[in-house]
DNA sequence: TTAACGCGGCCGTCGATGAG
DNA sequence: CTCATCGACGGCCGCGTTAA
């Protein structure tokens, strides 16, 4: 063999391919104090309790995000501020509205939670201003808490996805604790998340924003994304080492979000003051939206939607819901030819709220005791099968029967008057 | 005239669910 | 010991109708 023995081991081993000694290895690194300005173009601002490190960005008012423009393409509806209770959010200007988002050091409530990122958007001009407030150190707080006052003092309105239960009273409580005034005290409050879940909980099988912007907004995030579970876990790394590069996954997972809730905001207005258009392409949504519309005690706008949304393909279990929505609905209104219908239609279908609504129909109406009867007999006969929930068939049968013997006794009394 | 009944609005409760 | 909100649901109450 052509072996030398004038080798050595480290020579051996490495003709091998095993790595021998230190410098062979990659250095263990020391802190590399990569710091924040190098991974994103910002800079600093200063207020009264110091330096704070600021990311701004300005977009055109045409800026497309995913399929939807950033500005409001159409007014604000009133839906949309009866919905959330406060006039402000169809009366003021889109100037007055600031879309905020937080990245913060946990998920758990109480005061160990802080936000180490605030990012805010809004209007102003012929832009879209982003601005992103990070602290390089929790010490820097109350300078970071200053500046976001500051940029969002033009503003009187909130918008966030889940704001209400989360950004909000987290800031509020980082506010309190340095002794600052509360610069949203007063604003109103318009929480996405749900409307969201309001608009499209039968549709998608989760409502996160990603969720949404992925099924709705048809925005893709590129690999620069981090999730969300990881960002408390990236800053802590970064406040040992003070490499600040994992950051910028941060700072673009918190950018994608801003622009989100502002495409998000102007998409549900749009089909909010227009859901018979043609920015509604989902039966389903037609059908929340008449939901939205009915408990807000619009109900000839309601009745229609629901017709208009059944017109359309729909799951069979969306479809029955909204029938028996739709029916009761049209009582309500007073139109029961309407009502009787949808009930013919679900009675159809096996459901017995629908044969006890037309027993009471036949019975008090038009006193027709021999058709209310059928009902009864009918739904009776449903609710004895032995594959009917049993908790629910305890319920029917006594409210059956006490129709049924009801019946019988009018039965009676109107045979022996003829 | 009255007692019983059915209806529908209202309110409290419960379980789910997003946020990092 | 998160918390705002929603849909579904059940109980309660006040009103109008009707059988006796």
């Amino acid at each position: 063999m052509n072996s030398s023995p004038k080798k050595s081991l480290a020579d051996k081993l490495k003709s091998l391919g095993v790595k021998v000694g230190a410098t062979e290895h990659p250095r263990p690194k020391p802190a590399e104090h990569t710091p924040i300005e190098s991974v994103v173009p910002g800079d600093y601002r200063q207020t009264h309790y110091g330096e704070t490190f600021v990311y701004e960005q300005r977009y055109p008012l045409n800026h497309l995000h995913g399929d939807i423009p950033l500005l409001p393409t159409t007014p604000l509806p009133d839906l949309l501020s009866a919905w959330a209770k406060d006039e402000r959010i169809s009366r003021l200007p889109i100037e007055k509205f600031v879309f905020f988002d937080t990245e913060t050091s946990g998920l758990a409530g109480g005061t160990g939670t802080y936000a180490f990122m605030v990012g805010a958007g809004r209007f102003e001009g012929d832009e879209f201003i982003l601005a992103q407030f990070f602290l390089r150190d929790p010490s820097e707080e109350p300078a970071m808490l200053e500046a976001l006052a500051e940029f969002i003092a033009p503003c009187e309105i909130l918008v966030s996805y889940n704001g209400k239960s989360f950004d909000a009273p987290l800031l509020q409580t980082r506010y309190r604790l340095h002794e600052m005034p509360i610069p949203f005290q007063d604003y109103a409050h318009l929480d996405l998340l749900h409307l969201a879940r309001r608009l499209w909980r039968d549709r998608l099988t989760s409502r996160t924003l990603q969720s949404i912007e992925e099924h709705i907004l048809s925005v893709g995030r590129t690999s620069e994304e981090v999730p969300g579970y990881e960002i408390p876990y990236l800053y802590f790394d970064y406040l040992r080492d003070k490499n600040a590069e994992p950051m910028k996954g941060v700072f673009y997972h918190n950018e994608i979000d801003i622009l989100s809730l502002a495409a998000l905001l102007n998409h549900a207005g749009t089909i909010l003051a227009d859901p018979f258009g043609e920015g509604v392409n989902h039966s389903l949504d037609v059908i929340a939206i008449a939901k939205l519309f009915e408990d807000l005690h619009q109900w000839d706008e309601a009745a229609h939607l629901y017709e208009h949304g059944l017109e359309g393909k729909l799951p069979q279990e969306d479809f029955m819901r909204a029938v028996k929505r739709l029916s009761i609905l049209q009582r309500r209104r007073g139109d029961i030819e309407e009502a009787v219908k949808w009930w013919g239609r679900a009675a159809e279908d096996g459901h017995i709220y629908a044969h006890v609504e037309l027993a009471k129909h036949y019975e008090h109406r038009t006193k027709d005791f021999v058709v209310a009867k059928e009902y009864v007999l009918t739904a009776l006969e449903m609710v004895k099968t032995e594959d009917f929930p049993f908790h629910e068939r305890e319920h029917w049968l006594g409210e059956l029967n006490h129709r049924l013997e009801r019946l019988k006794r009018k039965n009676k009394s109107s045979k022996k008057r003829n």
